[in-house]
DNA sequence: GTCTATACACGGATAGAC
DNA sequence: GTCTATCCGTGTATAGAC
């Protein structure tokens, strides 16, 4: 008689997973320290999952769908300089209060990278990050009723990178001046961009 | 009587430990691995370096002295963006030939942010990254005759981040054509924060 | 179906022969 | 000083008891 069925015990090793990346890193997190993290036996884990690599690839797919666009910041007729700033914070303020989060994040992408079986996985993740990015510039302009003067496509992957960088830099030097100071430039650079209708 | 001395053989391990990490990635880079890579005995690891992480060192140094300024493309009357534009495609151009070496340091950055003995050297390692790169816009400067007009700190910052976002993109989707188009609309930011002297 | 016990390879590091 | 042989922990995975 199972105590918990195999779904529910995926959803908990899953879970325990992502715990255990944030605590001590994806190099860290073997299925041992995943099977502690979540109280099952270690057998216990080679029937819900395949391998240690199944295991990595449900996390990714599960953080992916957490990370969903936004709300957009209702600011209409307010400067869109200022819109687009106060965006951009609040977006980064989510940066700044779970740091350990987006560093996961960056250490599974490598992780994907080198598993032959899961690089195509880490290019539909990105495909999907810039998805949400081009989702959110779209949301800007329609929040402060601009249009923007360059290709939404290369606006989005552009804008993906000022954070994806913005991002990096800020978790290996936690510089909270230099990363505002480099966010307001991109927010003003936003507004060149921009076209009043 | 020794082959080799010991700086020799530090020489050739660190280098053999660079060839194994582009190779195969950094997670994969034991020190069996590295030593069956250089051609010298297991044992002959530990007298030339304390233990694994302090081999890791050495090439995260090593490899950052390397990444020196490179030339600014003299380009004198031209116009800036396409100055501009042509220095950033010949820096884009080195990521292209060696996509393993990028995505190798990025791997070295994130190992050395999880060795607590490391983190500093993280930070160092992106003061340096941005050193250069603000060195680099100088030249630019020099180069076309125009002057920044935002703080070269801040532009180094977030031209940083975008160099270092979009090569990271690119190693995942290596779509040409979409890092080309959001490179020159780097290009294009950069002509509108610079004023003809 | 669930979990215990264990197999087996590989990792870093070292002891000790030469 | 140089290298062989080995230790011991840890990793993934599985065999088999219940």
């Amino acid at each position: 008689m199972p105590r918990l069925s195999a779904d529910e015990r995926r959803e908990q090793l899953a879970e325990a997973a992502i715990r255990v990346m944030i605590r001590d890193g994806v190099a860290k997190t073997t299925t041992r320290a995943v099977v502690t993290e979540a109280g099952v036996p270690l057998g216990a884990f080679h029937y819900c999952f395949r391998s240690k690599e199944e295991l990595f690839q449900t996390v990714i797919e599960r953080i992916m769908e957490r990370n969903l666009p936004s709300e957009a910041v209702r600011t209409e007729g307010a400067a869109p300089y200022e819109a687009f700033r106060s965006t951009l914070h609040s977006y980064w303020d989510q940066v700044r209060a779970r740091p350990a989060e987006h560093l996961v994040t960056y250490e599974l992408t490598q992780y994907a990278l080198r598993q032959p079986g899961l690089t195509d996985l880490a290019r539909r993740q990105y495909r999907h990050y810039q998805a949400v990015n081009r989702a959110h510039l779209e949301a800007m302009a329609g929040a402060t009723g601009i249009t923007w003067t360059v290709d939404l496509d290369v606006l989005a992957r552009h804008g993906l990178s000022v954070l994806d960088g913005l991002t990096l830099n800020w978790l290996i030097d936690r510089d909270d001046a230099q990363a505002s100071a480099a966010l307001d430039e991109y927010a003003r650079y936003l507004a060149s961009v921009a076209h009043r209708d």
